[in-house]
DNA sequence: AGCATTATGCTAATAATTTAGCACCACCAA
DNA sequence: TTGGTGGTGCTAAATTATTAGCATAATGCT
């Protein structure tokens, strides 16, 4: 198994628009057709976007269910899967596989947007990851 | 501007093969086209590997050097604000804009992998946060 | 020198993606 | 009922992406 098996969200064989979609579709977790065009950049006509999505649920990447006369697509991999994978995925192409470079970069992106209980909860990972790591040292 | 703007990679109009390649150069800073070949999966013939960067470089997606009779491709694009544009993208559609919650994820994700040195770090990169928090409440 | 290997410039054929449009349906208001 | 609005199923044409191959050049080895 290579790092490219945990791409769980399938990202690297997506054409362009697909990309655009799923993208779309994870940010929001579901939306209708009308709602992915309004998402997607320099959107083309409803059925083209139609016509995408009927793509993606044919490949299995996009499932929908029935909201009265309209289809709410979602993605099929769980949005947990998703995350990991993305994570990973970003961390093998810009940080060389370090979670504390991404991690630095992380914080020194958004100083000004932690609240004091944002900052508890990293802490505590903090503490928890420093818990593992002396525990790895012990054995 | 949105925050599409910010993406500085252009990756959102990228073809399939054109992000393949994208990737492989970000991850290794700079390829030949032989090695860009090796990097991307499912990975056609040497000629067609050439003419995607050629396309890449007509853009002005990416950029070469001549090291002796070969090409050495690298993104025009620097790192750093790679780096950021990526990062921004992801917290953006997968962690609704939330940098804890992506950090939390990232450390939740390796928690074996840390030494104690890049512990030390990422606390040090916590209470430089929790200063500019303190700051930005005292304000 | 000759040959093999490795490289680029360029092209066009092939495949895939993207797109719009037609036909039809359901619902609602006048 | 009619017309408008909003929806899907399906298709094929237009556009773009992907691919391999020819010609040429450079390098290294025998």
């Amino acid at each position: 198994m290579t790092l490219d098996d945990l791409d769980k969200t399938g990202a690297a064989q997506l054409s362009r628009r697909e990309r655009q979609i799923m993208d779309a579709l994870f940010e929001a977790g579901e939306l209708s057709a009308q709602d992915v065009r309004a998402a997607i950049p320099d959107a083309p006509g409803y059925s083209a976007v139609r016509a995408l999505l009927a793509k993606l649920v044919e490949k299995k990447i996009v499932d929908f269910r029935e909201e009265g006369p309209r289809y709410i697509y979602f993605p099929v991999v769980a949005q947990e899967e998703a995350r990991i994978s993305a994570l990973q995925k970003m961390l093998k192409t810009f940080f060389g596989g370090s979670t504390a470079a991404a991690v630095n970069a992380l914080l020194g992106m958004n100083k000004e947007k932690l609240s004091s209980e944002e900052i508890d909860k990293l802490q505590q990972a903090i503490d928890s990851a420093a818990k593992a790591e002396t525990s790895a040292r012990q054995q």
